[in-house]
DNA sequence: ACAATATAGTTAGTATCATAACCAATAACG
DNA sequence: CGTTATTGGTTATGATACTAACTATATTGT
């Protein structure tokens, strides 16, 4: 994360990358306050997820699997894939979640290593009802 | 930090959100795509840090130490507050910083509490070292 | 002076993230 | 077939972050 308060000055960067004709300071300096803002946001959005006993990344799982209403079972590696995470925090993600309830393994697959899951009931409402603050604390951010 | 890498569509958002008159769909679809461009941008920046044997937060406590050299102490507080992160992640993190050499801690001050600091030079040589790359891979990204 | 309060910093406990190493089951292929 | 490689998932370890509670020193206020 990045909290930094005052950011950089032009005087600054430039003066410290003017060795490299290649650095750009107006978007350097766009870069930084983005990457201010957002860190600002990613706070906010975790305070307020945090309200309801959900992570970022447990809301976005949700997300992923209530989106997906077409296929009804997901695997941990497509979750992986579609939220660039590292497998073991996907796994104990999923394994919290499922002990809080929010997702359900299901019967086993032909395929016995994987352990197909989707959302509860539970998951699903509590999803619903995070998205409009989820959405109005993202386009007032 | 938020990976999610198909955003959610125009339709989810104004479907989720319809209810309330205050969520405008622009805003908002442009709010994600800037949280997913500066989580990456701060994983990338992680790993260059990590390369060099620094996190992101000791990296920022460098800067802010060697920006303001008029003074040539700094306090925990004051970092603190430049910094808007907790007090223990400040406290914890000189203190990893005095371990590698970073920082220095100075002769007491008149006030028994504070524990008055500075950047010692392998520390600003560090600094110094990393900065053009830091800004590279910030303006390109 | 002395009790109450505020401030500087640390410690304790918990959650999230990462990488590396690890099972177990399937697939590939000689 | 049977050895090797790949894949799905977990465990181990370590870093960073948070809040809450703590110690110790200074300050305030009666």
């Amino acid at each position: 994360m990045f909290f930094l308060k005052d950011l950089p000055t032009r005087e600054m960067i430039s003066g410290f990358a003017h060795s490299l004709d290649v650095v750009d300071v107006q978007k350097t300096g766009d870069a930084l306050q983005m990457l201010r803002r957002a860190s600002l946001l990613i706070r906010q959005l975790e305070r307020y997820f945090a309200l309801h006993g959900l992570s970022q990344t447990q809301f976005l799982v949700l997300m992923i699997l209530h989106r997906d209403q077409s296929k009804h079972t997901h695997l941990a590696a497509e979750i992986c894939e579609k939220l660039d995470v590292s497998k073991p925090v996907v796994s104990t993600t999923l394994k919290t979640m499922q002990r809080r309830g929010f997702i359900v393994y299901c019967e086993k697959a032909e395929d016995s290593r994987m352990k197909p899951l989707r959302i509860s009931d539970a998951g699903r409402e509590l999803l619903l009802r995070l998205l409009p603050g989820y959405f109005e604390i993202l386009q007032a951010g």
